[in-house]
RNA sequence: GGCCCCAUCGUCUAGAGGCCCAGGACACCACCCUCUCAAGGUGGAGACACGGGUUCGAACCCCGUUGGGGCUGCCA
């Protein structure tokens, strides 16, 4: 029986998601509960897209709640030597070929064909030179025979050689794609268990296809969990759900709480206990136990697991762990604060905006800005926007302002950043906005410009009718 | 479209052929406790998707149907 080694490998895309920390969370209760090593790496293979600022998030966000790797991380943009290896010894074996067709071509292909997407074979056999730009490297999966794993939540999984396509391994850029890496590691790294989510099914013939003709010997186990969803029981995605870990810590869940409620999403202890602690889970996890159909992340379920973990703290430590909550998420504009307070009252009345969940405006101000400002909605909408899709530090921000501004008729900042000021934090005075808004982050503040909009909109239609 | 997966209260789940006219938790409702609100207590409403088999017996096994989802990228 070899060692267990299990690894989380998310890509840095800026943030962390729960379904990753669920991911995360089961491999490292595995590695714990079966003296194995639990291994971080950081697929970032897609150069284009990756920063490193965002692996640190990951990090972070991982340290926040409690799953300490034991080696790594590791990152795929260091390891590019070994995919070129691999690559190479797929070329010797003639089980890769070079390819020049763009998405376009082939798509116009099948569509002339009537065949359904997926990439037709086209350069099989044209022995393309893979040195000129713009030409990828495809794996040439077999006609024949089925390839299948036993897996350890789902069961055996077949699917028939025929229906896997030629799939990409590695870019015209000569960078590895993700599966290429993945195996090439999976195998340098020795993993065990492959303990990730259900949306790879799909790649693991692939995985398997590869692991095998590059001789890797024995592959891993696979354990593929069900996917997190949202209430319309679609996959959670950053677009449409509250999905980042860090979205949760600001609005002050307790980690312990969210990896109790994490547990519970696809496993269940025996008995009808749902608070288990850290060490609980570790001994009672049972990875063959997963289910395999899909849970939805419920919010309410999350915060009355979050409220039975604050009320069994000792006085002390709620003091301790609130202290720090809220010092954490003022500290940055503490100066800019200090500069306009004339009391320590002040600057609870500065910055309560951070810790409430919605705010009030404080009506004799609204009433103002609003006779003050016709164009209160336009510039909110706007503001909207541009919100949702800019940079999220101060520059962008009052680009996004001004322009909002402008667009609705409101030429000066100081008149268009009203509205804006008044939605955020429910007054007309405070610290400098844009610095305001960077920590407040965009999920709220969005939520925060909408209701406004959405209440001026009420108040101008109930007065029209009148 | 193709391939793959999934299917117990609104939600998370227990249930591995008789213990189940289906248990727990969240949410919901009522009552109790109570200066408010929480918490707590008691009670209520609420599900085996459908149709066929197999079996003395099925939520559990098999087949089909329906529904939902994932994947289908020179993203991961």
């Amino acid at each position: 029986m070899r060692s267990v080694r299990v690894r989380m490998a998310p890509s840095p895309t800026g943030y962390f998601h729960v379904g990753s920390a669920r991911t995360s969370l089961f491999n490292w209760l595995f590695a714990r509960q079966q003296g194995g090593t639990f291994v971080l790496r950081i697929e970032d293979t897609d150069i284009a897209r990756n920063r490193p600022e965002h692996a640190e998030g990951i990090e972070r966000a991982l340290r926040w709640l409690g799953l300490e790797w034991d080696e790594g991380p590791y990152f795929q943009s260091q390891r590019g030597e070994l995919y070129r290896d691999a690559l190479d010894r797929l070329a010797a074996k003639g089980l890769v070929y070079a390819c020049d067709c763009t998405p376009e071509q082939v798509a116009a292909r099948n569509k002339a064909a009537g065949r359904p997407p997926g990439y037709d074979g086209y350069c099989r056999d044209r022995r393309l030179d893979p040195t000129p730009p713009g030409r990828l490297l495809r794996f040439r999966t077999p006609d024949e025979g089925t390839t299948s794993w036993d897996d350890i939540v789902r069961g055996k999984v077949v699917y028939d050689n025929a229906s896997i396509e030629d799939f990409s391994v590695r870019k015209s850029s000569g960078q590895p794609l993700f599966i290429l890496a993945n195996v090439v590691d999976d195998a340098a790294m020795a993993i065990s268990h492959v303990v990730r989510g259900e949306d790879h099914v799909p790649n693991t013939p692939k995985h398997l296809l590869l692991w095998e003709a590059l001789g890797y010997g024995e592959p891993p186990a696979f354990a593929h969990l069900p996917l997190l969803v949202n209430a319309s029981r679609q996959k959670l995605s950053k677009r449409r759900d509250k999905v980042a870990v860090e979205d949760y810590r600001d609005d002050g869940y307790l980690p312990e709480a969210m990896v109790n409620y994490l547990a519970l999403l696809g496993w269940s202890p025996k008995g009808d206990r749902e608070i288990l602690s850290r060490d609980d889970l570790v001994s009672e996890f049972r990875l063959e136990d997963v289910k395999s159909s899909p849970a939805f992340f419920d919010e309410r379920k999350l915060s009355d697991v979050n409220a039975i973990y604050l009320r069994s703290l000792t006085e002390t430590e709620l003091l301790e762990r609130s202290a720090r909550w809220l010092e954490e998420r003022w500290a940055p504009i503490a100066p800019l604060v200090q500069e306009r307070a004339r009391t320590l009252g002040d600057v609870y009345a500065m910055t309560d905006f951070l810790y409430l969940a919605d705010v009030q405006a404080v009506e004799a101000e609204w009433q103002k800005v609003r006779r003050q400002q016709p164009a209160f909605a336009a510039v909110l909408k706007g503001v909207e926007a541009r919100f949702a899709e800019c940079e999220w530090e101060t520059s962008a921000l009052r680009d996004a302002v001004v322009e909002a501004g402008a667009a609705a008729g409101v030429t000066s900042l100081a008149k268009a950043q009203a509205p804006v000021r008044l939605a955020v934090t429910g007054r007309t005075v405070g610290p400098p906005l844009f610095e305001s808004l960077v920590l407040l982050g965009r999920r709220r503040a969005l939520g925060r410009v909408a209701a406004a909009r959405e209440r001026a909109v009420r108040e101008d239609q109930a007065g029209s009718e009148r």
